[in-house]
DNA sequence: AAGAATTATCTTAGTCACTAAGATAATTAT
DNA sequence: ATAATTATCTTAGTGACTAAGATAATTCTT
């Protein structure tokens, strides 16, 4: 068998993990985020509002964290706080999408498009066998957070 | 063209990429590290012994917080300091590998099996698309790392 | 319907890792 | 020899975190 490619690949993908998160954390200093904020601040332009609480388990953070956290994107502007009217303790943070796209954009829109290029450069078969690995990949890692967590 | 396509796994490997950080910050907490002290750890494994000024400009960290960080580890007996002989400047951090591998075995071992074994789901053929993807996709974020450091 | 329990968020106190700037000590250049 | 440079450490101050408790709204119990 090719046990020794299989671990090539396992190793290749570890690696380009790390080199994400450092890329991530570095383009998060340039645009005046810390690490913690901007990775963050991706899950607004994901999921739209969320209750703080929501913010809370989806991040793991306390719920002393997640104040801080909403107090210092309000103060510059990306979120909102809006208390739900159904249930009044309820705080819900609706982020200024375009405000946050405006501050995201310049640094990766480049990197975004070359990484549709690099996808494109395979043919549509072969876009499925990286859809697949994908998705397998992303359950292992899912599975072993909540294992954890 | 299958624009779609090329956008939906773009945007797979991207939320790859955030669970695989989620993943390993909560795997650090369990271990008993701080996510930073965790992330940092591997670098030992994968790179033996390094000095002080290297690992600096490695982690990207400024020289103090990198004398903090080995006096961490220094405690927990990880890795130890050794003077360099040729130049007395110079602190030689050595890893105790066998004694990091024990720390870390027990949280990624089933999660490297079980990447091997998706992995291993794929034909010869199909791993070396993965692998090309890979080797591309490593490039491309090292390459935008290093526009913006 | 009133009181108790629960839930959601915020506040406070304390901790930890970081940066910036300066100190120390060894090496290299003039 | 002296000056400049290099490598690491130290110190002071900052920022984000946790844990625990406060506050306020909702739901449950009887």
């Amino acid at each position: 068998m090719c046990t020794e490619k299989i671990t090539e690949i396992r190793k290749l993908s570890q690696k380009y993990a790390y080199a994400s998160l450092q890329m991530h954390e570095t383009i998060a200093r340039k645009a005046g985020f810390s690490a913690t904020d901007h990775k963050y601040l991706g899950f607004f332009l994901q999921k739209g509002s969320l209750t703080a609480g929501e913010l809370a388990s989806l991040t793991g953070l306390t719920s002393g964290a997640v104040t801080g956290l909403i107090n210092r994107f309000e103060r510059k502007k990306l979120v909102k706080r809006v208390h739900d009217h159904h249930d009044g303790r309820k705080v819900i943070i609706e982020p200024d999408r375009t405000k946050i796209m405006a501050l995201m954009t310049p640094f990766y829109q480049t990197f975004q498009q070359e990484s549709e290029n690099i996808i494109a450069s395979f043919s549509e078969a072969e876009m499925e066998i990286l859809k697949a690995y994908f998705l397998k990949a992303l359950a292992l890692t899912q599975e072993t957070y909540n294992q954890f967590k």
